[in-house]
DNA sequence: CTGAAAGCGCTAACAG
DNA sequence: CTGTTAGCGCTTTCAG
């Protein structure tokens, strides 16, 4: 006398349906046991015609470790995030683990521990915090020590295992090819910054230095191209400026169309540099001189650190690589 | 006696800690029920000893229902998907959901059937598959029909409910447009198609016909503006070419490239239209036209559908939006 | 208000 | 091989 209820099937029902025990049909289903084939059938069969699928919440509850990996980031569509993101889900995918992503939009204390207690109210094996902003560090900040956290980041920093890309290094080398290609000094849009400054400032400021060049006040963009675009029209006026050092390919892209909507052209003008080879950095008119940063193989590599800490084996600090320059044809020697 | 475990405390635990029972520890967790503002200070104060967090698996088990959405994509970074996860996302978190992303890179069955098992491992309320190249079409087809589920896509089509974007009809006004400009014809390089054919070239070929145009044959782009460059260089030999629509801006960037390495100027020699409006559509020179795809408010709508299948509540298979065209200056009359 | 008892759905340990 | 018996960690009756 079946109740024909509207509530999914669990295993009791299907142990009934087969004839067979409880445990007989979980060691079908899981392999465990070795089980007559006979039953093994009838069990089968009786798992289609029921449609059943076992509840993974009581599964994880027994046994089973979370298979669930949690991304914090300020931001998920920027090209930089985006392919962070999608390195460390390749990674945690080929691993057996889906990843979950939750996005920071402030560093507010409200919005993130808001954004906190999400993700820590999904059963979570562990936590990448993107580090490339105000709210990512926030929400580092905020984390439980208790589960398996790395973070990703663009300079080195206590804490937390980390994967890195050295962009001070790669700015500093940037910057001093401009140097080398004859300018007295190079300006700076950054884009915002995680804390005080970030390393892509950092690396260009040194460069400067050490050159004994003159350091300007940098500009500030946001995140959208078209806050680049204002800048260019300003820097258009300053005819000093003849090299520009971008916090991305998409801020230079901006300043460079700022730049032409005021008459001047690059890098005829005045020479502009990206940072991160966005895949039109090399569509781009002039194909834009930048740094190559490997996003993807970043998350990558901090799964790799995260996966170490889940399996409790010894994990180094840090994972650094250094991004390399590009040189394309937005940057030459200065006029005149 | 308390055993220095290094596991992480239960519930049980905490009730040792705070000398009471087990039921009293849930009630000030939950706050289902009064508990003595005496007996309540003493919990809070073991549960911050002990850093006490809940098992959210046993929890789920027990009462609460799943608050997992899953995100089904054949890619993750590229523009329109990255901005219509951005939107499944960020609607989602609105209403207390964390947002899962697998990725189907091909679709192969067994990748497919992998990432689809990936996905069923995790206990999810409900999954939103992007449907805007094969792997998702696929997925949806593996996905059991006992899940509730939502599906994105550019063109109308039964089965799951469904946001859209009405692709065709887009593509027809822009189409359209080119033609009123004075193209003979407009030639069409499409991105990967989800099917047969995609809506943004069913519109194209349509108004072509409508208007007694010949459709000559579409060139074949992948997601790679680089893809777009080398058909640029193409189109560059062929002097019938007079205007192109172009599948999506990437591509269309990587087209305006091509034809300026071979010597040819947009718009004055051709005409080419993108797709999407990427943020540096607006950048680029010229200027892109192209079509205002609000991939961010289609996942919103995706989301909003899918929650009402959660809900239990009745809802409607089709959210269909119809995007509007921005006119910028990449297209022009043809010469002469 | 509060503790004891009874599960949630599944797997693991233990006898046969 | 297979059924019975115990839980996983938490919430929810159900008596007091």
């Amino acid at each position: 006398m079946s109740t024909t209820s509207h509530k999914p099937p669990v295993i009791g029902d299907v142990a009934r349906e087969a004839g067979v025990s409880v445990p007989t049909v979980s060691r079908v289903l899981t392999g465990a046991a070795r089980v007559s084939e006979e039953k093994r059938q009838r069990v089968l069969k009786a798992i289609e015609r029921l449609d059943f699928r076992p509840s993974v919440t009581a599964r994880a509850l027994v046994a089973r470790r979370p298979r669930l990996i949690a991304v914090l980031a300020g931001n998920t569509s920027r090209y930089g995030y985006a392919e962070t993101i999608r390195g460390i889900e390749e990674s945690a995918r080929a691993a057996g683990y889906t990843v979950s992503i939750t996005v920071v939009e402030t560093a507010d204390e409200e919005v993130v521990d808001s954004a906190v207690a999400l993700v820590l109210n999904q059963p979570i094996a562990g936590i990448v915090v993107l580090k490339f902003d105000r709210p990512g560090v926030a929400a580092l900040h905020r984390l439980p020590k208790s589960i398996p956290t790395v973070s990703i980041s663009g300079v080195r920093e206590t804490g937390v295992p980390q994967a890195v890309l050295n962009e001070s290094d790669a700015a500093h080398e940037l910057v001093e090819y401009l140097l080398d290609l004859g300018h007295r000094t190079v300006h700076h849009v950054r884009v915002p910054p995680s804390r005080k400054e970030d390393g892509r400032t950092t690396g260009w400021r040194r460069a400067l230095i050490a050159r004994g060049a003159e350091v300007p006040t940098p500009f500030d963009a946001s995140w959208d191209p078209e806050s680049g675009r204002i800048i260019g029209m300003e820097l258009a006026d300053r005819p000093e400026v003849t090299a520009v050092f971008c916090g991305n390919d998409e801020i230079a892209m901006g300043v460079i169309r700022g730049l032409y909507e005021r008459g001047r052209s690059v890098p005829r003008d005045v020479s502009v540099v990206g940072f991160d080879d966005h895949p039109l950095a090399r569509m781009w008119t002039p194909p834009l001189t930048t740094v190559d940063q490997d996003f993807a193989g970043l998350g990558s590599r901090a799964y790799g650190l995260l996966d170490g800490l889940i399996e409790g084996r010894k994990v180094r600090m840090f994972s650094v690589e250094r991004p390399p320059i590009v040189v394309r044809e937005s940057a030459s020697p200065p006029r005149g």
